[in-house]
DNA sequence: ACTTTTGTTAACAAAATTGTTAAACATTAA
DNA sequence: TTAATGTTTAACAATTTTGTTAACAAAAGT
């Protein structure tokens, strides 16, 4: 078992699914059972270990929606699956996002990506093509896609709120979240 | 001008709206141009202050929905003015809900309010009566609340992120909001 | 076998942040 | 004007967290 990585692994899992931002290097060298020190061993600094982990995560993310993007299918079949796979990708690491939120953009993290060739912007285009042929309502692309991003995402961000909100225990809250799927794609194709 | 109330309305600037989440006690002194002391004269300690800001905003959010939610009004009215309110209250505060999510459910935060009427419910109420009139198409009511709140939260809350991946100016990005109340208006009612 | 490299640890030092205290200052009321 | 109360400040102490160092162990190369 390979401690530096084992390191990485209980970071993400401790950052941005337990969503306790601020650990402490010491809470994560004990949740991940090695001498703190191994930390800076490996990643110098806890800021270091911080950026790589959250660089890493990111893109598993993108590469997986790239994936699908990238992917030669009917629209419906892509947003379909699209709706699975960036579903799955958020119940992973739900804290991620309001993560990159609050604490990067304010440091200027964001910054750093240079890259120019998003798909989401590809997929914007497929979207565009396919209110063309007129299979989906025409509106505004973008729109659709934040759309489409936000009822994904939210409910699943906010978890802990609405269950408490609605009542629901964790188990009615993650059917819910199961009929979401269907339900998004017919809102949003009807 | 009185300093115990500037010192609570710069915490919440700089926690809920420029999302510096765990800015020190130093960094809001010098934002609120006061000692340093000040708030531990006012506040006691960061965490009260902190804990005091929070439910302030909270409650004022709060209070505006159930003004609306409470009110008067034929349903589709309602629901107009409560995306307007709504999409006001979290312009204003942004950051405040990812703050909620990410930093008070793993401190037990929320298990204090003990309020059991939620306006919310009361809203899905609303909602499942429209639904039996035939006015709106019939799901699931909470879906329904949810979708609403999904849509209009999510891109105010990702706004960084999002105008970046679509490369669009704070001016550009600010109409998209706009155009929304909207679009979120038709896509859940026709 | 022994030398070098890599991994691991505890102890220490440094930095950052918080909270306290006591004194100075201002304001008001007796 | 003085006493009393409330406000503000600087200096200090305590705590928390991080980063470094040097010693030690294990593994790999020769």
């Amino acid at each position: 078992m390979n401690k530096e990585e084992h390191i990485k692994a209980t970071a993400k899992e401790i950052f941005f699914f337990k969503g306790e931002l601020h650990a402490t290097t010491q809470e994560i060298a004990d949740a991940a059972e090695v001498n703190r020190s191994l930390i800076n061993y490996y990643f110098r600094s806890r800021d270091n270990l911080f950026e790589i982990v959250y660089n890493e995560a990111v893109e598993t993310m993108v590469s997986q929606l790239d994936n699908v993007i990238y992917s030669e299918q009917p629209f419906m079949d892509k947003l379909e699956l699209l709706i699975e796979v960036y579903t799955q990708e958020i119940l992973k690491y739900p804290y991620k996002e309001s993560f990159l939120i609050t604490e990067i953009c304010s440091k200027n993290f964001l910054l750093k990506e240079k890259k120019k060739s998003h798909s989401l912007i590809a997929f914007v285009e497929d979207v565009k093509k396919e209110m063309e042929k007129g299979t989906i309502k025409k509106t505004d692309p973008v729109h659709f896609v934040i759309n489409l991003f936000s009822l994904m995402a939210y409910p699943i961000v906010m978890a802990p709120l609405y269950r408490k909100l609605f009542n629901l225990s964790k188990e009615k809250y993650q059917d819910l979240l199961s009929e979401r799927k269907t339900l998004i794609f017919k809102l949003l194709t009807e």
